[in-house]
DNA sequence: GCATGTGAATAGATTCACAGCG
DNA sequence: CGCTGTGAATCTATTCACATGC
């Protein structure tokens, strides 16, 4: 676990479009392509090529000029980078509409995730089965997190109860959140949050659309 | 619908905090409280407060010095800002684990949103109703589209059809997209895409978790 | 006096353009 | 010769700090 030291910083853009890459090697990676220019993945990643030498320069030099990426080396360095090589349990709160169709994902068995437990404070939940878990009470929270170490906690239940249950992560020991209730939610410092807002979403494509039937009838 | 020239540009980052604004300035109303100072609404939308009346006075001058802004006003500037006081008509492509979680999801009842179709490629979901609606297949789209003038399509379909869907909302004159598919879409200029993708979201989580787990052990 | 509104300063991200190297 | 890697230039966003005006 000790040992490498963090050198390189490197930008949340980038982070944030590193998965976006390493799902188009993946797919160049089935086609038995071994290497890859920067040109090609820009378009399979939708980003310009300039945009994608500057994102694995972070990373290191790991490219060969006149050549281009080795797919498979790339592949490992940025799992790597990202700390697919390992496996994060997840722990989901709220199984409501959302947290059934999350719990159901087949998105986590992309590697790297496993839902270890499923949580809701609705009495009349606990029990129901779903997929192979079986959902526990949030009170509970404590003793499933000292058994099953989640380290990523998804919040999916209504806006009221968000900022509490995310407190209750974070005393639990969690770190790492991913908030899909459309609430702003605040953690202390050296827990990451991230929030996925589907009525922001809509109210931002909201605003693009309006400005486009304005500019059509002027 | 003619008429009001675009004068101001709005940032894109601004965009995507007037709702974050909003859903604050909401809680705000209904405590009973008319005006709110830029400190407050800070704190309630987690940013900061000089950041606050940097994109309020990207809309206008909306407030009073020494007071605050007053809130009703700025509810009303803000949702006509992002085009809520009109109703857009949304249709949901892939009626699969996600498509049905956010066919029911409540948040669309948040105004400005209303769901007018659902469609599926398998023919064997047609006619499947969900809530008010049935599901109709995707080849109906033209028709669809003609009838019920969608103007926000959501991808909630499989990886691999999210290209193809996209391409035939396009075709039937959609201009705003919301993909939820886990896969890299393109569009023609004039069309706003937006995604949403949960795996990105844990690989992002997944970085910054190992971060801190290194430091920890430093 | 007090909180907004905004130029100026800073920070961060993107793009350009080309030197460097296989 | 081709494609990476990267400084420099540009653009965008954030933050500062204070003049402005209720």
């Amino acid at each position: 676990m000790a040992g490498s030291i963090t050198p390189r910083r490197i930008p949340e853009a980038t982070v944030a479009r590193l998965p976006v890459y390493l799902r188009a090697l993946f797919e160049v990676r089935d086609q038995q392509q071994a290497t890859i220019s920067s040109e090609r993945l820009a378009e399979l990643a939708g980003v310009n090529a300039a945009k994608v030498r500057k994102d694995l320069s972070y990373l290191g030099s790991y490219g060969t000029r006149g050549v281009g990426y080795d797919v498979e080396y790339l592949v490992f360095q940025i799992s790597r980078e990202l700390g697919l090589t390992q496996d994060w349990p997840v722990l989901i709160v709220g199984v409501g509409n959302l947290g059934h169709a999350l719990a159901n994902y087949r998105g986590f068995l992309v590697r790297g995730f496993r839902v270890v437990a499923l949580v809701d404070a609705d009495p009349a939940k606990v029990g129901e089965r779903i997929g192979e878990l079986a959902v526990q009470h949030l009170d509970d929270l404590p003793a499933i997190a000292a058994e099953r170490h989640p380290a990523i906690g998804i919040i999916a239940t209504p806006a009221a109860a968000a900022q509490e249950v995310a407190d209750r992560l974070v005393a639990a020991g969690i770190t790492s959140i991913l908030n899909f209730a459309p609430a702003v939610v605040a953690v202390p410092e050296g827990v990451t949050l991230r929030k996925v807002d589907l009525s922001i979403e809509l109210q931002i494509l909201s605003f693009y659309q309006q400005r486009q039937a304005e500019s059509a009838s002027a």
